[in-house]
DNA sequence: GGACAGACTTGCAGTCAGAAAA
DNA sequence: TTTTCTGACTGCAAGTCTGTCC
């Protein structure tokens, strides 16, 4: 008890270093819980509320009700009127029908689904329509569940779960162009769980009338329940909240790799440009997707299964996704990039390289076709075989949080002047978290609301000014007219605080328009040391909140325990 | 060395709840 | 007090990377 904060995080990480290094792979030593939470079963529709066939009413059995009432319910999304979205809901909705309903239901274009539809939103109207105090019944019976399933005891210390509820079933929604955008995603039943606990621990009671499929006391994962999803056929975990130690000691763990990377950078560059005039064309492969991983934060870009969205990253780069210019706008030794990565974004740069990474590209460009791969000698695995020689741990992502990293701590660096005020610095912050983000290209829709909520500043602007003036104005007849001390103080004090208040709004405009397509928080929660934030914020008299909501907060507990105003990444 | 499974991190979007505006 | 708006939070898909098997 009598132990700081600070000196428990870094005692406990020193032990955790030690026991990593000549570890077996043991992730805990007692783990207690009390199993995942079920979402609720199908609630059959009103006899009032029915779907037709080929404008005849049709009542359908209970389990190809619940189907029909998934697509209703999205009936509205952009997906249903996808062809694939479509053919595949269909084809595994007839699936699950009894023979009868096949039988009649041929068609999804002769399908009616607007009563299900309606009834579902006039649902949600009532939901938001509620009484006070059913809102608060609600919060409280949601509450009481999180109490009991919320939680676990790992090695005896209570930690927040991060997933505890059994994902319900619906229709698959994939990103991008995905090939099985609209499959049934089937129902999980007791029967389909592992539970993973320590032996000897409370097992938890499965739901009444059911078993777990199985009950293992695997401490080298860290994991407390899995099932396999029927789409992809992967495993789903229920694992613990970012917040617990075990997370932040892996996350803390990942800030520091990337932190030996700066010590060793300097010559892994000079091997990979020295691979660049290799003999051997694998190098020279190496050598160029490295700096493209180096340079650009690509992802490293494993082969994906088929049926998937056709998304790549650097290792699976195809000659189609990049153009060579020798000369573009005034500049030399252009590559232009246009592809899908992760979650199918689009990243489209056009980089200058230096000459022999051009000539390097063109030559592993000849005589392929558009659609072969441009790194055809090299795959992720090798990749990171050599770089794990170069240093213990290293990988191709380990370059995305070092340049992230690297890039915050130069950005804030250069930006943050001592005569700043707080917003101000937020600003400065904001933008170096931007030029993260516009390096790792997380990218957002622009919000529905955004140009109603940018005039909606205008206005508040135009008001301001004119405020001012106002003030300005009454501030001189005060001094002209009346001589009186206190007035012309109150007046001096009222323009001061508007002219405050303008910057103010000003700062957020600017803030506004900069953020419009860029997700910040994806660097923020995974890219970003929190230390150098910590350490920023405490050097510059800048609160943690004004950076970090809650959930960060404690996400980061660790780094905001253990950092001193003079860490540098 | 390639295929495959498994475990864990990363990523966007949609929902929700509380703050701000009316 | 009611309505609107926004940022926090959740959900779950989609990556990365390691280990195992043949």
């Amino acid at each position: 008890p009598f132990l700081h904060k600070r000196w428990y995080w870094l005692l406990s990480l020193i032990i955790m270093r030690i026991k990593g290094k000549s570890s077996d792979g043991q992730k805990w030593t007692t783990l207690e819980h009390n199993g995942p939470l079920f979402p609720p079963e199908y609630e059959p529709l009103p006899n009032n509320v029915v779907f037709y066939y080929s404008g005849e009413a049709f009542k359908l059995g209970l389990a190809s009700e619940e189907i029909a009432t998934f697509y209703a319910k999205m009936l509205d999304h952009e997906y249903t009127t996808k062809e694939v979205f479509q053919k595949n809901f269909f084809n595994d909705w007839r699936e699950e029908m009894t023979e009868d309903e096949r039988k009649v239901i041929k068609k999804l274009s002769k399908c009616n689904f607007s009563e299900l539809h309606a009834y579902f939103v006039n649902k949600a109207e009532e939901k938001k329509n509620m009484t006070k105090e059913e809102k608060q019944a609600l919060k409280e019976d949601n509450a009481k569940l999180t109490e009991q399933y919320g939680f676990c005891f790992l090695d005896g210390h209570r930690e927040k779960i991060g997933n505890f509820r059994v994902e319900p079933p619906g229709l698959f929604r994939g990103r991008g162009e995905h090939p099985k955008m609209g499959k049934l995603k089937k129902r999980i039943q007791p029967e389909d769980i592992t539970i993973n606990c320590s032996k000897g621990s409370r097992i938890p009671g499965p739901p009444q009338g059911h078993k777990w499929r199985k009950v293992q006391h695997d401490n080298t994962v860290t994991w407390l329940a899995s099932w396999v999803e029927n789409i992809q056929g992967h495993p789903k975990y229920i694992m613990l909240n970012p917040s617990s130690k075990l997370k932040g000691e892996k996350d803390w763990q990942k800030y520091e790799t990337a932190r030996n990377l700066k010590l060793r950078v300097d010559s892994i560059r000079r091997q990979y440009q020295s691979d660049w005039s290799s003999h051997e064309m694998r190098n020279r492969q190496r050598g160029v997707a490295l700096y493209f991983i180096d340079k650009l934060a690509l992802r490293a870009g494993n082969e994906k299964e088929d049926d998937t969205a056709d998304t790549v990253g650097c290792c699976s780069l195809r000659v189609e996704h990049i153009t060579l210019h020798k000369e573009l706008d005034g500049k030399e030794w252009v590559v232009e990039f246009d592809f899908l990565g992760k979650d199918s974004i689009r990243y489209y740069n056009k980089v200058p390289v230096e000459k022999r990474v051009f000539k390097n590209l063109k030559l592993f460009m000849e005589n392929k076709d558009p659609d072969d791969d441009l790194f055809d000698r090299i795959n992720t695995t090798y990749l990171n075989k050599n770089l794990n020689e170069s240093m213990a741990g290293l990988t191709a992502k380990v370059f995305r949080t070092f340049n992230a990293s690297t890039t915050l701590q130069d950005q804030l660096n250069i930006m943050t002047k001592e005569d700043m005020t707080v917003e101000e610095k937020i600003l400065a912050y904001n933008r170096a978290n931007r030029a993260v983000a516009i390096l790792c290209n997380h990218q957002r829709a622009a919000p529905k609301t955004f140009e109603k909520s940018m005039q909606l500043l205008q206005e508040k602007i135009k008001k301001k000014k004119e405020q001012i003036e106002l003030a300005k104005r009454e501030l001189k007849e005060a001094k002209n007219a009346h001589r009186e001390r206190p007035l012309v103080a109150k007046k001096e004090k009222v323009l001061k605080r508007l002219q405050e208040q303008l910057k103010k709004l000003q700062l957020q405009m600017t803030d506004k328009e900069e953020n419009k397509v860029i997700a910040l928080g994806t660097s923020k929660l995974n890219y970003l040391d929190p230390r150098i934030t910590v350490a920023w914020c405490k050097k510059h008299k800048v609160p943690i909140e004004k950076i970090y909501n809650k959930t960060q907060r404690d996400k980061f507990a660790w780094a905001i325990d253990m950092t001193d105003e003079d860490f540098e990444f």
